[in-house]
DNA sequence: ATGCCAATGTTCCATTGA
């Protein structure tokens, strides 16, 4: 089974790139981020008329998160837990059962932080500290776990065409990087990882300054897998040529392949 | 230190993103 994550950079605006990508790319599992609309508002019935069901957690405006789904979902979750107050629609869980077994899939829009001298970085970093106690409690399940999505982070100095510009920046200081591993460190596994140490494997690329043209990209989409899903890992792959399509979205699709 | 682009709402500028 094929499972993939991809911030959309704006659904509605990006309705076209993504039903092409589905149609060609075909995945059976979809998380979205940065869907920029509220649920009412989501292109749900365009897609599902593509075979997928659809779940959605939004907000006006900016951020919000889905996962597409070919197979039943057996339980929906949104919110990430710990904060009741926290109004960001940044994480959405699905337990998807196929014939072989159920996995659970969450679609997740970690905090970009900057800049790093304010709240927002104090959110990202608490943030990132919830994501952590509630990957703990899952983990416990002992279930196939895939935490996917835009973790605004760039793990690894390799994971940046040029690191030295990001000196400083949330997405690659040492705390944030810090937590990333901590989190690694329960026992998940960074999928991409686990199948190539290629050089310039990027999922994002600037709009600005000519980056994609200049390959001027870092790798911050991430799938992380708990080891009953880790055990399945077929492949892993990334769809960087819906960079080069019109009106892109500056990040393209990870997906993963599952013996499921 | 800031703008560069792009989407969206607060709409002919401001906010957010990375």
């Amino acid at each position: 089974m094929q499972i993939a994550t991809w911030n959309i950079n704006g659904v509605k605006a990006r309705l076209d790139n993504l039903l092409e990508w589905l149609r060609s790319a075909g995945p059976d599992v979809c998380c979205l981020q940065e869907i920029k609309s509220e649920d009412a508002a989501f292109p749900r019935g365009a897609i599902e008329d593509l075979g997928y069901n659809v779940a959605t957690h939004g907000q006006k405006g900016f951020n919000g998160v889905a996962v597409l789904s070919k197979h039943p979902f057996d339980e929906v979750l949104p919110r990430l837990p710990g904060d009741d107050a926290d109004e960001q629609a940044r994480y959405l869980e699905a337990v998807i059962s196929t014939g072989e077994g159920a996995v659970r899939v969450a679609s997740i829009y970690l905090p970009n932080g900057n800049p790093p001298d304010t709240e927002k970085f104090t959110y990202k970093l608490a943030w990132m500290d919830r994501l952590h106690a509630h990957a703990e409690a899952t983990l416990r399940l002992e279930e196939a776990f895939v935490m996917a999505g835009d973790y605004n982070i760039i793990p690894e100095p390799e994971d940046a065409h040029d690191p030295a510009a990001w000196e400083g920046d949330a997405l690659f200081r040492p705390d944030s990087r810090g937590k990333f591993r901590s989190l690694l460190n329960l026992g998940l596994t960074d999928a991409l990882r686990a199948c190539t140490d290629a050089a310039e494997t990027y999922t994002f690329w600037d709009y600005q300054g000519g980056a994609w043209q200049k390959n001027n990209g870092i790798r911050i989409d991430h799938l992380l897998l708990s080891p009953q899903a880790a055990d399945r890992l077929k492949s892993c792959r990334v769809d960087k040529h819906t960079r080069a399509w019109e009106r892109p979205s500056d990040h393209v699709p990870v997906v993963i392949d599952l013996a499921v």
